[in-house]
RNA sequence: GCGCCCGUAGCUCAGUGGAUAGAGCGUUGGUCUCCGGAACCAAAGGCCGCAGGUUCAAAUCCUGCCGGGCGCGCCA
């Protein structure tokens, strides 16, 4: 194995030493400006170069001299594996000499070449899916999981030390209503109609889930009262479905390294509540202080749960940027979901994380101001918590809305939709578009063998460098690495290949540095249309054909480019959780 | 009314303050004595929602407006 170099990093610190050089009096910015996270570019596809930077613009104003002339002062002192040319109207490209190009290259071997480490590595806590346990997971929570999945591995790959966590909303009215329903659904079964207790939850699965406490309880009814029998039935019913919601999710090769039950966080909430008072923070009424004249809309959905107001005590988050207060304790005594929410973050920084990030559906986007405003409240540093909104997915078939409601009972839930395309798709389709944007998913092109589909075209490329490298051996060829034979990759479209290989990892660097995972199907489409179209024109000219027994050191040269492509694509697959399939 | 998000090619969307704004689909016209054509090439198609501002440089940052999505008591 061959040791991995990073060119790009090689390259900035000759850039930096070169301007050092030529602008000493300046020499502070030049620092605090390569200290930043100043990365190199790419020269439009046109032009030569595998990199450009924009330094001599950004030195302008301390120098007072033109761009121009500052790229041309800095690429004549530049002295690195690389030749740099100054070009109008002050861009600095610079072309990898071979030796570096190909220890690159070979330096693929290691399975970390694509990973660049941050500046500064963190530990980190992902917070995902944490979907309730009272039903079966839908396309939506699929969207949040696979985003989730992925920026935990994006990171990772960064050098971040990453923690995936579920928190499990385990108690209260909804855990209540759950078993319930699944006690009028039990009554239901047995012709007993006297209507004791209420249905929320209607989907098939709670008569499955009926029938199995039925199963485990024959003797139901006899001398319980109705208070303990729907806790039990209750518990019953969440721990059934949180079992699966786990294995929808194993489905998609999503695991978690920690649970968090909403139930372990009670202990902590008189805590909590202390220490929120001691800060000065709450204080008892029948309403939120100054929101009297807010203006609501009637048809506001959560108006729906607003059967009792009867006051109680409040947090003023509005202090710290939220709309209005918000109440932490119920006059009855009890708490609320925000409360044992505090807890649960509050607890996310005790245990060392350096940054939280929560990813939530968008109907949670009137979470985020009260939960900044709680965490800032008591002390924390709210930069180091991110919260990524997903916004809805609306599935196609036949290029058509599947209309989809609760009441209707036309729901697609997860499972249904993985029967029907598989693991590969979701997570591709899921993990394309940015999580700001609403999308669709088309389930008839998420199965449809074709370019038109992104994540088959990606695998398509894959399977083709690997039936390529077995053509080759069958013919007695094997890729080479040396450098004499190397230089022989001489065509625009085999350096487009190798240019483009190497900036994946400044990609990925990237895209971890913003926290954004839809860049990587972006990349490794890219790739692929790269290579697709250096394949077909191999078969319009035949002095491009890979396998060339005609031609051993030529073919050597090339099985090692598409072996490189091989494995560039096979990471970036891996990294989104997509198979990467040797043939389709 | 308030908050968050989105307005980029006919459609779906990329775009990290940089060079002539890019892909896929669709349309039109092409490409193989087949290393996998399950692919590729070419053409047409753009007041980057509108108006200001910051900057050497704005689709990108700031302000205001217009249009769309989601949310807006103590359900989680």
């Amino acid at each position: 194995m061959q040791e991995r170099r990073d060119p790009e990093d090689e390259i900035l610190r000759a850039l930096e030493r070169a301007s050092r050089e030529a602008f000493p009096e300046v020499g502070a910015e030049i620092g605090r400006i390569f200290a930043a996270d100043f990365s190199l570019g790419t020269p439009p596809p046109d032009r030569d170069g595998d990199y450009s930077s924009n330094i001599a613009f950004l030195l302008k104003k301390p120098v007072k001299r033109s761009p121009l002339e500052i790229a041309r002062e800095i690429a004549a002192r530049f002295e690195g594996p690389a030749v740099s040319e100054a070009v109008p109207p002050g861009f600095i490209n610079l072309t990898l000499d071979d030796e570096a190009r190909y220890a690159f290259l070979a330096g693929m071997d290691d399975p970390r070449w694509a990973s660049r480490r941050a500046k500064q590595p963190s530990r980190v806590n992902i917070e995902f899916v944490s979907a309730n346990p009272t039903g079966p997971l839908h396309v939506g929570h699929g969207r949040g999981a696979v985003i989730g999945d992925v920026l935990a591995r994006l990171l990772a790959n960064a050098g971040h030390d990453v923690t995936r966590e579920y928190y499990l909303n385990d108690v209260g009215r909804q855990i209540e209503l759950l078993g319930e329903s699944l006690l009028y659904k039990v009554c239901e079964i047995r012709g007993d109609s006297r209507g004791r207790f209420r249905d929320e939850y209607r989907g098939g699965y709670i008569e499955e889930l009926a029938r199995e406490f039925l199963n485990s309880r024959p003797e139901l009814f006899v001398e319980e009262t109705d208070e303990s029998l729907i806790e039990e039935a209750g518990r019953f019913a969440k721990e059934r479905l949180f079992e699966k919601i786990k294995r929808t999710l194993e489905r998609l090769d999503i695991r978690f390294d920690v649970v968090t039950s909403e139930e372990s966080l009670r202990s902590g909430i008189s805590e909590l509540l202390e220490r929120l008072d001691r800060a000065g923070l709450l204080y008892e009424a029948d309403r939120p202080r100054n929101t009297e004249a807010r203006i609501r809309r009637e048809d506001s959905k959560a108006a729906v749960y607003g059967e009792e107001m009867s006051g109680g005590t409040f947090l003023e988050t509005s202090r710290f940027g939220d709309d209005e207060d918000r109440i932490v304790k119920r006059a009855d005594g009890t708490t609320t979901y925000f409360t044992a929410d505090i807890v649960y973050h509050i607890g996310k920084f005790e245990r060392g994380f350096d940054e939280v990030i929560d990813i939530w559906g968008a109907d949670h986007g009137g979470h985020v101001k009260r939960m900044r405003a709680a965490l800032e409240g008591l002390g924390y540093d709210t930069k180091r918590f991110h919260v990524i909104l997903c916004q809805m997915v609306r599935l196609l078939r036949d290029g058509r809305e599947v209309k989809m409601s609760k009441r209707s009972g036309e729901m697609i839930t997860l499972d249904e939709l993985i029967d029907e395309t598989g693991k590969d798709p979701i997570r591709f389709y899921f993990l394309m578009r940015t999580p700001n944007a609403p999308c669709d998913f088309d389930i008839t092109l998420a199965v449809k063998a074709s370019t038109e589909n992104p994540v088959f075209y990606c695998q398509y490329a894959h399977a083709r460098t690997c039936q390529i490298l077995a053509r080759g051996k069958r013919d007695g060829l094997e890729p080479s690495r040396e450098q004499r034979v190397l230089t022989l990759l001489a065509d625009p479209l085999e350096k487009d290949l190798v240019r483009f290989l190497l900036r994946i990892p400044d990609g990925l660097a990237a895209a971890a540095r913003r926290r954004e995972v839809h860049r990587l199907p972006e990349i490794a489409l890219e790739l692929a249309r790269r290579f697709h179209r250096y394949q077909t024109a191999g078969k319009k000219n035949s002095g491009l054909r890979v396998v060339d027994k005609e031609r051993s050191d030529l073919s050597a040269a090339r099985l090692f480019l598409v072996d490189r492509v091989r494995r560039g694509m096979k990471t970036l697959l891996a990294l989104m959780g997509v198979e990467a399939p040797e043939q389709m």
